[in-house]
DNA sequence: GCCGGCTATGCCGCCGTTCGATATGGGCCG
DNA sequence: CGGCCCATATCGAACGGCGGCATAGCCGGC
C-alpha cells in the first residue's frame, strides 16, 4: 500500500513517472484486465489515485454522478435507506471491483469505506470517451456488469426465501470465493464488517447475526478466530447448509 | 399481434417482405433504439419472432445459454429455486425488455411466459458479432444492464427491510410506472401475475399477499377491478406507503 | 351444472425482532 | 504498563408480524 496519508491525494506520479497501472496487483480483476500498454498509458493519464480511512461517506445517493472508481485496495460497502433510516447493504466491494455506474447522471446508493481503501477514480467524461474509443474497455465494462447482475439475483433469492442460518452461511461462502478469485486464501476467510454491516446486508438484526454465528460455532461448524477471522471445518457442509439441502 | 398459431414459430416474413423491426411498437424501449435502418436490417436477419402460451418454459437455470431474448408483447416471470423448491422470481419482463444475459454460457435463471408472449429470439453468436460491428447497440445493451442493476437495488431494499405492507404498494407503484412508460395509462394498473408469483417475487406467502391486498381495499388505498385492474385512489399516499414514511 | 384451480380468511405457532442487560475488547491516556 | 472508556458484540426474555394450515368462497372452463 502506498504510504499516503492524507484523506485525497493527487498521484502526480502517474503521469511523471512509471505507468502505476502496469504493477497493479488487481489488473486482472478489473476494467483494465482487457488493455494493452498504450491503452493502459491513456487511462492513467485520466487517473488518481485516492485513500480513504474507515467510515469515510465517498457519495450519497443521489448526488451528482460525476466520477467513477476501481477499488484496488479494501473494502467498501453500497447501501440504500428508507426514510426512517432502515438500510440496506447492496454490496461489499473487494480490491478489482467497480463502483460508480448510474443511470441518470445520479448515484442511486450510498458508498461508504469499511476498512482503509485505496481507490482509482476516473472523471466521468473522459472515462466515457475512452469507453468509446476501446470497445474492448466497453465490453469488460459490460461483462463485470453482467456478473453483478448475476450476484444481485443470488443475493434476491437470499434475502426473499433463505433462513438467517442459510444467509449466514451463504454470506460466509461467497466472502470465501471471492478471497479466492483474488488470490488469497479461501480458509479461514476475513470478515472486515461489524455485525451491524452484515446484518444490513442479509436482511437481519445484529442481534441474530451474532445468535447464529454462536449457533454455527456451538454446531462445529465454523471457529471465530483472532483478526476478524473464521475458520470453516467442514466448507461442502456449509454449502449445504447455505441452501437448505 | 401476428397471426401465430404454434408454439414456436419461424418468422420467414423476416427476411422475404417488409423488415418487421421498422414497424416493432416497442422498438422505442429495447436495444434496438439505437440503430439505423441499414442496421436494423441486418439485426432482422438474424432474428426470429416466436410465440407462447401461459406457462411455457422457455429456459431453465443452468441451460445453455446460446440464445438472447427481446419482449414484444406479454409478460414473462424470471426465477430461482432452491434444493426444497422454494422459489424466488427475480423480475418480470414487459415488451421491450431484454433476456438472456449470461455469465458463464449457462442461465442463471429460469424463465417462464406469465401470459401470452411474443419474443424477438437471436442466435448469440451472431448478437455477439453484431455488437463487436455496432458499438452504439453495445453502449445501449450495457446502458440497458444498468438500469436493470439499478432495480435489482431496489428491490434488495425491498426483500430486506420492508414490511409487506410496503413491499406490495412498492410492487404496484412499480407496475403503474412501467406501463406508464410503455404509454399505456399509470391507473388502473394491469396485474397479470397470480398471487403465487407476486409473493415469490416480493419474498412473502400468497396468504400475505392476499390478506394486504384486502387490507388496501378496507383502507381504501385501492381498489381491486374486474379483469386483473387495480384501482390507485391516492397515487401520493402509495408512495408514501411504499417508503413507511 | 360440475369440477378444479386460484383466492380469501380465520386460527395458531414460530422465527426473528425488540428491548434491556451484560460481556468483551481495542484505543487512549495517565 | 495498567486502567478507564466507549463501541461493539452477546445473550435472555417477551412480543409481534408473518407463515402454515385448513376451510370456505369465487370464478372460469368444459
Amino acid at each position: 500500500m502506498p504510504p499516503f496519508d492524507m484523506g485525497r491525494v493527487r498521484d502526480v506520479s502517474a503521469q511523471a513517472d512509471v505507468n502505476p497501472c502496469g504493477a497493479c496487483p488487481v489488473r486482472s480483476l478489473t476494467v483494465c484486465a482487457a488493455l494493452e500498454a498504450e491503452e493502459l498509458r491513456r487511462l492513467a493519464e485520466i487517473l488518481q489515485t485516492v485513500r480513504f480511512e474507515p467510515g469515510h461517506t465517498l457519495f450519497g445517493e443521489g448526488d451528482k454522478a460525476d466520477t467513477l472508481y476501481n477499488v484496488t485496495a479494501g473494502t467498501m460497502k453500497l447501501y440504500k435507506l428508507l426514510p426512517d433510516g432502515r438500510r440496506q447493504i447492496t454490496g461489499f466491494l473487494l480490491p478489482g471491483d467497480f463502483l460508480g455506474l448510474s443511470v441518470n447522471e445520479t448515484y442511486a446508493y450510498s458508498a461508504e469505506a469499511v476498512t482503509p481503501v485505496t481507490l482509482c477514480r476516473f472523471p466521468r467524461r473522459r472515462m466515457e470517451a475512452l469507453l468509446d474509443e476501446f470497445p474492448k474497455m466497453q465490453r469488460r465494462l459490460f461483462s463485470m456488469a453482467s456478473n453483478e447482475l448475476a450476484a444481485a439475483q443470488d443475493q434476491m433469492l437470499l434475502l426473499g426465501r433463505k433462513t438467517a442460518k442459510e444467509k449466514i452461511c451463504s454470506f460466509l461462502l461467497m466472502l470465501s470465493q471471492r478471497a479466492q478469485r483474488r488470490g488469497h486464501k479461501e480458509n479461514p476467510v476475513h470478515v472486515p464488517m461489524s455485525r451491524a454491516d452484515i446484518a444490513d446486508y442479509l436482511g437481519l438484526t445484529t442481534e441474530t447475526v451474532s445468535r447464529t454465528f454462536t449457533q454455527l460455532k456451538t454446531s462445529r461448524v465454523i471457529a471465530l478466530l483472532e483478526g476478524n477471522k473464521v475458520q470453516i471445518h467442514d466448507m461442502d457442509q456449509l454449502y449445504d447448509l447455505a441452501e437448505g439441502s
